[in-house]
RNA sequence: GCCGGAGUGGCGGAAUGGCAGACGCGCGCGACUCAAAAUCGCGUCUCGCAAGAGGUGAGGGUUCGAGUCCCUCCUCCGGCACCA
């Protein structure tokens, strides 16, 4: 018997696919019924593959294979993401060129990924630092410019000094540079941003409409992190006036805009805080030159550069707020007219919103920590409601509401700790001791009236009015109507345990308990009861959710919804605003796609026009930036000086670079019409693909890449060159593969498993099937390499190779037992690709598998019919063994078998009986027995069991099981 | 802190609300062998000699029946985080 040696399977096959062209993709294709782009993201040329790689092109191939053998057209495209910091840092350690690096890596990595045996259509490959390629980046870039989207600008930026190059903000993790990690600081720098920022909205609302997970569209729109708010205008009083000059108090700004989510809490505002880059600092420091007008200017100026200086690590540090008041100038309340104090604190960024806030101390847990510890007042204006049962009953729809005024008395007894506690006799209800306001009465005296009467208790001393009141809708069943009860909390204390008699109408209502305050929470069954506990167990709470307007003139009892609105209208207007900003895309570093920008001396700047692109990276001596924010094409006089295409006059071209992740912002593009030397893709050969239909990639993109091209595709859509406003129909991301150990793969742990050593020894095939077992390709996980289980899966090519062998040697017609695993097996391999659940599909076929040694034999067609099943998986042994039966073609043209229906379901069937639930019997009846005599069987098997047992109902579920329930 | 996702044997994992642990690894026993490897066969959730009982992170609930649905909590992973 022929052994299975899979080097000269795997070598033969491979040749001889490439031959005959058998993956080359046509862009129509005859007899196929549609195109499918499956997409991957292409790799980054490090010089090696590793087992990620491995993952993530292999597994995908199965999904090509199968979708070719149910007649699409799959277009499965491979390239290499080429440009980046890498090639620069190896040119730089070793001596060489960057270019000549990349390219020789992508030489090996070619060859790597052709030892898979993927059915990859090399004839589309891209390499983004083909200058061919760049060319049209370089074009789309300039497209953007046109239309504005393109611009430069002084802003600070991230600067990470170890790779000398600024960085987008996506690519700052946690203050630190993704890259190498080195901490991030913030420069003033003249860069090259997009305008990802004009497209928050539609990056925001279009996730609804794509097949994407969930978790990802999450995660995108945290990153937008839209919110909707208000900016409003607060006048400035004292900044105008100025001692000397009244031409200098022009100069100063007379209002500042604060933009705040929480319009409804502007009567709660007490103080104003600037972030220390607000635009208002510079004009008053402008004006506090000539006048001093800010008192302190001194201190507030130290402060400003103090807080400059701070990396955002160092902002974040401990979270110990700090600021400085501007004395001097004060804030003038929109709405009271009241004068507020104006402060300088870095916990307000100047990013976000107006890099202004309105303080709200008592309803944003930020301003009160800061208040706090300035001593800052805190003024309450939003009182908490509960709606609905809160004991009494669930509101009545319909019934208007009784308002009335309440208190809510927090009796504490010294002696002990305790507080007292209120049952409500014969309902289930407790709750604090509570009463309504009697006419005439303020609440202290009404709470020390509700006390005596209900308890009897008289030397109690009010300890504080915290000034809390809370909301209870309730519908009142003695007097039927729906009531609204403004519960004011009072704290109050027994002086003595003196007590005078309680009436016996009181008595029989009423019963009181002493509680600690760590048995509140649990005791309480009253919503005011539950809002009383936290008070008690967190004196610093601040209530930051919707409720009703208190302290707040004319808004007063005004829902926050309603007054969000209201507000917004009459003291500012709505505003939304994003987390995200813009997409800072040049790089002081050489190997990237030149920015095709001339600064002319005269015209400013000028487009690289078209006819002379691309404009091609020229060599240059040093590969290092010096780190002054200058890319090393800055020393490259001869290539950046050059003549103004307008005027002819003395100009200089940019000398930074794009951001690599603009390069693969279209590569997708680039697949559908790869040669083309007039257009970056044309629109006839895009429609035959766009969008992508799949998208297989890794979770780390979520926020990067796969943001960036869902813009880039947007611009281009709106600029009239793409023919869809998203790239990818669906999406979904990919597991990663763990070293033996569990741990991520790194070569200080010593735990990187090299997948060529194991295709050495164990082939491709057993590889590729290996990570499709190793766990569902359709969810995010981590999965350790386990070469026990490699072993496995090559034990089972094995087995099938012998089989493969047996069956070339003597065939023999169909097996009639094996046909219901077969076709079973064609149905679930079938369907568990489609839902990309490779590994529950193998397993199917190991079943079949062993069904088929179980038998002893297999017919010659039902072993065709697997090897169809089995080709995605192990396309090489596959082939061998099915060319090996005189099949005249290759086994990747068949189409995917069939499965007939009658073979879903056996003759016959096991059924479970149970009692109660648990399994007492098993018994074997005709598939589709009627329940009675499924009934009658199962009551047969366990009779003895049921005997003197009354059974009082009887489940049956047909095919699977009888339950019978009886007494106790 | 907020938002996602996940917790099942020794391990990777499987289970339309219906016999938990498919398939694979590992392990044990056996066959073949002088022997070993390879291969093949049988076994393998826990306790128990057995009958049986228990078991899917913990605790409640719904149901004849819950890994699966609901509530509370714990742990791990991912995202966001002084974003007003």
């Amino acid at each position: 018997m022929k052994r299975y040696d899979h080097k000269a399977v795997e070598k033969k096959w491979q040749a001889a696919w490439e031959r005959q062209g058998l993956y080359t993709t046509p862009d129509d294709a005859k007899g196929k019924r549609e195109n499918f782009y499956l997409l991957t993201e292409f790799p980054y040329p490090s010089g090696n593959l590793h087992v990620g790689h491995w993952y993530a092109f292999s597994v995908p191939d199965i999904f090509a294979r199968y979708m070719r053998m149910h007649g699409k057209n799959v277009l499965y495209p491979i390239g290499f993401d080429a440009f980046g910091l890498p090639a620069e840092n190896a040119a730089i350690k070793n001596k060489l060129n960057p270019r000549e690096w990349t390219y020789g890596n992508i030489e090996r990595m070619r060859e790597q990924i052709r030892s898979m045996g993927a059915s990859f259509d090399w004839s589309r490959e891209v390499v983004t630092c083909d200058p061919e390629y760049y060319r049209w980046t370089q074009w789309l870039f300039l497209q953007f410019f046109n239309k504005g989207l393109a611009y430069r600008k002084m802003t600070p930026a991230n600067w990470c000094p170890s790779c000398r190059t600024v960085l987008a903000n996506e690519q700052v993790e946690n203050g630190r540079c993704e890259r190498c990690k080195t901490e991030v600081v913030q420069k003033e720098m003249l860069q090259w941003n997009l305008r990802i920022t004009d497209y928050a909205d539609r990056l925001h609302d279009d996730l609804e409409k794509l097949d994407w997970p969930e978790p990802i569209k999450e995660a995108q729109r945290a990153w937008i992190g839209r919110s909707e708010g208000a900016v409003l205008e607060f006048q400035i009083a004292g900044a105008g006036e100025s001692k000397k000059s009244a031409a200098h108090a022009q100069k100063v700004a007379q209002t500042v805009e604060v933009f705040t989510t929480r319009p409804d809490t502007l009567f709660g505002a007490t103080y104003l805080v600037l972030a220390p880059e607000h635009p208002f600092l510079e004009s008053v420091r402008q004006k506090a030159e000539g006048t001093g007008n800010i008192e302190n200017w001194e201190e507030v100026e130290k402060y400003i550069t103090l807080a400059r200086k701070k990396t955002e690590l160092e902002r974040q540090e401990g979270r110990e707020k700090t600021g400085v008041e501007l004395r001097g100038i004060r804030a003038v309340h929109p709405a009271t007219g009241e004068e507020m104090p104006v402060w300088v604190a870095d916990y307000v960024l100047a990013q976000y919103g107006t890099g202004a806030i309105m303080a709200v101390p008592a309803h944003d847990e930020r301003d009160y920590a800061f208040a706090k510890k300035f001593n800052l007042p805190v003024r309450r204006v939003i009182e908490p409601v509960f709606y609905g049962d809160t004991g009494e009953g669930a509101v009545r729809p319909g019934l208007p509401f009784v308002k009335r005024e309440a208190i809510c008395a927090v009796v504490r007894n010294p002696k002990d700790d305790t507080y007292l506690c209120n049952v409500w006799k014969g309902i289930e209800m407790r709750g604090l001791l509570t009463g309504g306001l009697d006419g005439g009465e303020d609440k202290v005296q009404a709470a020390l009236r509700e006390i005596r009467e209900e308890t009897g208790y008289t030397d109690v001393r009010l300890v504080s009015d915290p000034g809390w009141i809370i909301n209870t809708f309730f519908y009142h069943r003695q007097k039927k109507e729906n009531r609204w009860a403004r519960f004011h909390i009072l704290f109050f204390e027994l002086e003595s345990e003196e007590k005078e008699a309680v009436s016996e109408e009181e008595e029989a209502k009423y019963e009181f308990v002493w509680k600690r305050m760590d048995e509140l929470r649990d005791f309480y069954t009253v919503y005011e009861g539950a809002f009383v506990a936290t008070l008690l167990e967190n004196p610093d709470y601040v209530f930051t959710g919707n409720g009703i307007l208190g302290n707040s003139g004319t808004f007063d009892e005004m829902n926050s919804e309603e007054a969000k609105r209201v507000i917004t209208e009459r003291y500012g207007r709505p505003q939304k605003t994003y987390r995200l900003r813009d997409w800072l895309v040049s790089r002081q570093r050489y190997w990237g796609v030149p920015i095709p920008v001339i600064h002319c001396h005269e015209c400013g700047m000028v487009p690289v026009p078209e006819e002379l692109l691309p404009v091609v990276l020229p060599p240059v001596e040093e590969y290092l930036p010096d780190g002054e924010g200058k890319s090393p094409l800055a020393k490259v006089k001869e290539w950046y000086a050059v003549p103004c295409p307008e005027c002819d006059g003395p100009a200089e071209r940019e000398t930074d670079t794009l951001d690599t992740f603009v390069d693969s912002s279209w590569y997708f593009l680039r697949y559908t019409d790869p040669k083309n030397e007039k257009e970056f893709a044309a629109r006839k050969r895009q429609e035959k693909w766009m969008p992508v239909d799949l998208y297989s990639g890794g979770a780390e993109h979520t926020t990067m890449h796969l943001l960036y091209s869902r813009f880039w595709h947007k611009a281009l859509f709106d600029l009239g060159l793409v023919g869809e406003s998203e790239p990818y129909a669906r999406r979904m991301n990919r597991s990663l593969i763990m070293g033996p150990d569990g741990q991520k793969m790194s070569k200080s742990r010593g735990n990187v498993v090299d997948p060529d050593e194991v295709v050495e020894r164990l082939g491709a095939d057993t590889v590729r099937m290996y990570l499709a077992f190793i766990g569902p390709y359709n969810e995010v996980s981590t999965y350790p390499w386990n070469p026990d289980g490699v072993v496995g899966v090559r034990r089972f090519l094995e087995r099938v190779w012998k089989h493969g062998q047996e069956v070339v040697r003597r065939g023999q017609e169909s097996v009639p037992e094996l046909e219901g695993v077969l076709h079973k097996t064609i149905k679930k391999v079938g369907e568990d690709i489609a839902a990309q659940k490779f590994n529950t599909a193998i397993s199917q076929l190991m079943i079949f598998l062993n069904a088929t040694e179980k038998a002893g034999t297999v017919g010659t067609p039902q072993w065709r019919t697997f090897l169809k099943l089995l080709a995605p998986f192990a396309p090489h042994m596959a082939e061998e063994l099915w060319q090996a039966l005189g099949a005249d073609g290759s086994v990747h043209l068949e189409s995917w078998p069939a499965f007939e229906e009658r073979y879903m379901r056996d003759e016959r069937v096991t059924l479970a009986v149970q009692i109660n639930g648990k399994v007492r019997a098993e018994i074997e009846l005709d598939t589709d027995a009627p329940q009675e005599k499924a009934e009658r069987a199962a009551r047969e098997a366990v009779a003895e069991r049921l005997e003197g047992k009354r059974v009082l109902r009887t489940i049956v579920v047909q095919n699977r099981l009888v339950n019978f329930v009886t007494e106790d």
